[in-house]
DNA sequence: TTACTTTGTTCAACCGACAAACTAATAAAA
DNA sequence: TTTTATTAGTTTGTCGGTTGAACAAAGTAA
């Protein structure tokens, strides 16, 4: 049965189209929206009390006469409710509590020590209803929850495969929402990043942009005319597993020469190993801050993993400009903290390599997010649900 | 300006949804449309009575009863209106004048000696208006003419580069549009082939799927949600370019090591050559024909060359499967010849190469419209574009 | 013949967007 | 200061579209 169209439809679209534009561009006024959007004056009138009402804007007072009557300015009223978003990573657990546009009210970052499966779920709960517990009282209160694993989730938010997490076929989304009766939202990490960037970093308003997740693997989510593209079972963006190198290393994937086994961290800080880079002196083994630094120190050695590393993720990009022709690619996850080595590298091949027509408009940027990009996202699958849900039934 | 909800966009959703219904499921009766669609027997009533007044539908009589008064059938009026699509080849020009389901009426091929704009533009003038003048007479007339082109085409319709007709910066759009005081949409042969077997092919009805072009070069046209991505400038799908071998032959392109130097119908003949393969006794050069009629007679080298090959396009489908997972993956243009040979070697690579989770629902299909997939995909964006404009304004 | 179904139309009710007329409030000009 | 023009926001009536109920038409089954 298609999406059949009646006067609710219209109505939906509009208060939609309102409140975005009070959410994008207040404060603004009743008659700046209608100039805005080509609604009728009375038709934003009306949808705007009824949002007053419903408690999602407000009237800030007076603002500037422009040679008549003063307008009287709205805004978004963004502590109309709250959202939890939480990042599962491979060793911690970030958890955000924010209002309705993403500012953060509340966040808990913890170390998993144990990575057993009750143990995650068990820190989870705990984190989240000392969130919830400290959520401050509102109109719609705990709208939804997020969450973002580093793993292969499908349609129905069952995660089938979360290798660095030792996990397969969980529903951890029926837990969560057993124990807490809150929309649950779960989605692949890069995907959730993909998102993140797109509401709240450097990818506002962009309509087709590429998110590519650099960390201890490599994932990717594709935004395409706005949205989030899932694919046919959810799977899509799986490119850390991209043939690069025809008859390279052996993935456990099944494949060979994948793009995450040469760009990624692992690929990396196991290049340092095999060179017999010492780690730092304090540490067991070498890390990433570690490599940054040495290569800030003048290291030669460093240096050249580095420009080899972000060659080969530069091989990776081009595949992507290539194939999407994107207004912008973001990098995140771990590896932007090595942006000031690997970005010269990773430019040089795409300029090299990639077709000149669809670079010219394109841009590359780390993220800004500053590793909060799939923590982020997680809190907009939350938010876009409830107004997607909520405000249908007006 | 967003896209604002009035009554006319519920009616123009609504009366597309009749007209796709009758379209799709005639003969239909209005009874049955109010059912499979949800709306209301009324509005169905109402629309279906406009849709015969402007003869996109009429009742083709008394349909079978089911206890009760027996129903008025309703068929699509294929003929209301004639399309015109031209697939542009590099040594040939098909043509097609189709009813507006795509039925063919008339077919033209010819071959083109001379590759001279001039001379092309002139043969597409007169092998249009040839078409032109054999349309039988009709509501709506010829509504528009596609045309598809083997190079490069910028999201307004101009062809920025096309290697194989050495043309470069070229507004055919605006040459044809001037001459026949038609619309004209002009594509690239890839996304052409993509919309082609969407809409008349393989791919009906799915969401998700990939056209892989495998011709002289390659190209890729991507349905996403039903719909055709071009990317942010027009250029999106442009895989034959992407990276399969990093440090592998030079290309045209700029790059290294591009799919479609392994993986091509040149790639294929090229290889023959330096085996120094034979042409057939009458032909001074070898041609894909002729090899697979050597392999057809168990010429060994031929047969590993198809294999190689074949794998190579398993290599290049690979990622195409991880980074969509799409439910389709189309094969079309010269290369469907040779798939007897072809079709072992792709499916060995992709089942040991591509995740088995997005492969699960994945089916990978030569195309079945021989050869006519872009000139089909070019009718449909005719048809598509009459549609969309016409109807708005009732 | 009667009762029940199914199909398709008609008509009043409703809902939402819209345009025009209105009130309100202000700046600039006389 | 008064007048005029301008901008902001509300009210009112109209229009177009979907809907549901009632109805007529045309059938089946017992």
């Amino acid at each position: 049965m298609l999406q059949t169209g009646d006067q609710f439809l219209v109505k939906k679209i509009n208060k939609s189209i309102v409140l975005e534009t009070i959410k994008k561009n207040g404060p603004i006024s009743r008659a700046q929206i209608s100039e805005v959007t080509g609604l009728n004056k009375s038709t934003v009138s009306s949808l705007v009390n009824e949002l007053i009402q419903e408690e999602f804007a407000y009237e800030i007072g007076l603002g500037q006469s422009k040679g008549g009557r003063r307008p009287l300015m709205l805004l978004f009223n963004t502590t109309a409710g709250h959202a939890i978003g939480v990042d599962i990573g491979v060793n911690y657990l970030l958890a955000v509590l924010t209002d309705l546009q993403g500012n953060i009210v509340q966040e808990t970052m913890l170390t998993i020590a144990n990575l057993s499966f009750e143990n995650i779920v068990d820190l989870l709960k705990q984190t989240i209803q000392a969130l919830i517990d400290q959520a401050p009282p509102s109109k719609y209160g705990i709208v939804g929850i997020g969450i973002a694993v580093p793993g292969i989730v499908d349609e129905h938010g069952q995660i089938l495969f979360a290798p660095n997490l030792g996990w397969e076929n969980v529903d951890v989304k029926s837990i969560i929402q057993g124990h807490f009766h809150l929309p649950v939202t779960i989605n692949n990490e890069a995907k959730a990043g993909a998102m993140g960037e797109k509401i709240f970093g450097v990818g506002k308003g962009i309509a087709h942009s590429v998110y590519v997740s650099l960390g201890i693997g490599i994932g990717t989510g594709i935004i395409i005319n706005n949205e989030l593209y899932k694919g046919c079972n959810g799977f899509a963006g799986e490119m850390g597993h991209i043939p690069i190198e025809p008859n390279g290393k052996k993935c456990r994937c099944g494949n060979r020469g994948c793009w995450e086994l040469y760009a990624s961290e692992n690929a990396l800080l196991e290049q340092a190993k095999a060179l017999a880079i010492p780690p730092a002196p304090n540490e067991p083994e070498i890390t990433l801050a570690h490599l940054v630094t040495l290569a800030d120190e003048g290291h030669h050695e460093v240096i050249n993993l580095f420009n080899q590393v972000g060659e080969y993720i530069g091989l990776g990009l081009t595949t992507i400009i290539n194939t999407f022709n994107p207004e912008l690619i973001v990098i995140g996850n771990r590896m932007t903290s090595a942006e000031k080595w690997l970005i010269n590298p990773i430019t040089r091949i795409v300029e090299n390599r990639s077709l000149a027509y669809s670079r010219k408009q394109l841009r590359i940027q780390f993220s800004g997010l500053n590793m909060h990009s799939a923590v982020f996202g997680a809190v907009s699958f939350a938010i876009d649900d409830f107004f997607a849900n909520t405000r249908i039934s007006l």
